[in-house]
DNA sequence: TTCTTATTGCAAGTTTATTGCAATTACCAT
DNA sequence: ATGGTAATTGCAATAAACTTGCAATAAGAA
């Protein structure tokens, strides 16, 4: 663990919403910190390979966001399409389908996304 | 409605999966169809204004999908980690949940995405 | 057929992310 | 501490997906 990534943790620990990758090199530079943007990419690549760090491809946004997965619970996103703001959604409905999944198409599911799009109360 | 993209829709409605540009781009180039792959995008972003194509951003895929929305109900997907066969998944489970989400967040939902990964059975 | 407008292809440009390589830094053993 | 080794970093170049500008072409209406 260098000090470079450690701010890229630190940064991650103190932000409450899924941060691409610019968004920490641009981020961590107001914070005076040097450090290249390819830096930031083999760190959040690192930290994912670790389990630390979830990535994530929210819908029709181009980028991919991360967020730290230590010490918080499975949770999916909403994004307003006006304003880009992410929040989380401390639920998952998807035990009981996940089991059906299997069943009808064999497949061994390990994983899922989900995501709800929408207008926030700001820009409705 | 010009020739290519007719060419375009009906190879979107001749392909079970999702299928991306480039994909797009080079079925019709094995079919003698000579079209640019920059038609392609605009003739996608066209058709999906038009409320006939819908785009899917899956986990990890790093590009963009297209499907014929036209004659075809709501559905989900399943991917294969390893040989990234995509299958369809009849189903959604969300319509009791967008409404908790909704009184939740303050949101307006319009829409979601739901997507599981995992292994399929050639690949297990 | 001719005129007008939409569509296309080509070239160039953006954006996001990755790779090669030399220079630097971290860390372990002494 | 110090030196050696291996991992990490920055820079430059590259890759892949997608977009934009513009002139040439094709479609559809008069």
């Amino acid at each position: 663990m260098t000090r470079t990534r450690q701010a890229v943790l630190a940064l991650l620990q103190r932000t409450r919403h899924p941060i691409s990758a610019t968004e920490i090199f641009e981020q961590l530079h107001q914070e005076k910190v040097a450090i290249d943007l390819v830096t930031v990419y083999r760190t959040l690549h690192v930290l994912k390979d670790l389990g630390l760090v979830l990535q994530l491809d929210l819908h029709q946004e181009g980028l991919a966001r991360y967020e730290l997965k230590e010490g918080r619970e499975h949770h999916h996103h909403i994004r307003c399409q006006i304003c880009g703001q992410i929040e989380d959604l401390l639920l998952c409905p998807l035990k009981k389908i996940t089991k059906l999944i299997e069943q009808r198409t064999q497949f061994i599911v390990d994983d899922h996304t989900l995501e709800f799009t929408g207008l926030c109360p700001q820009c409705q």
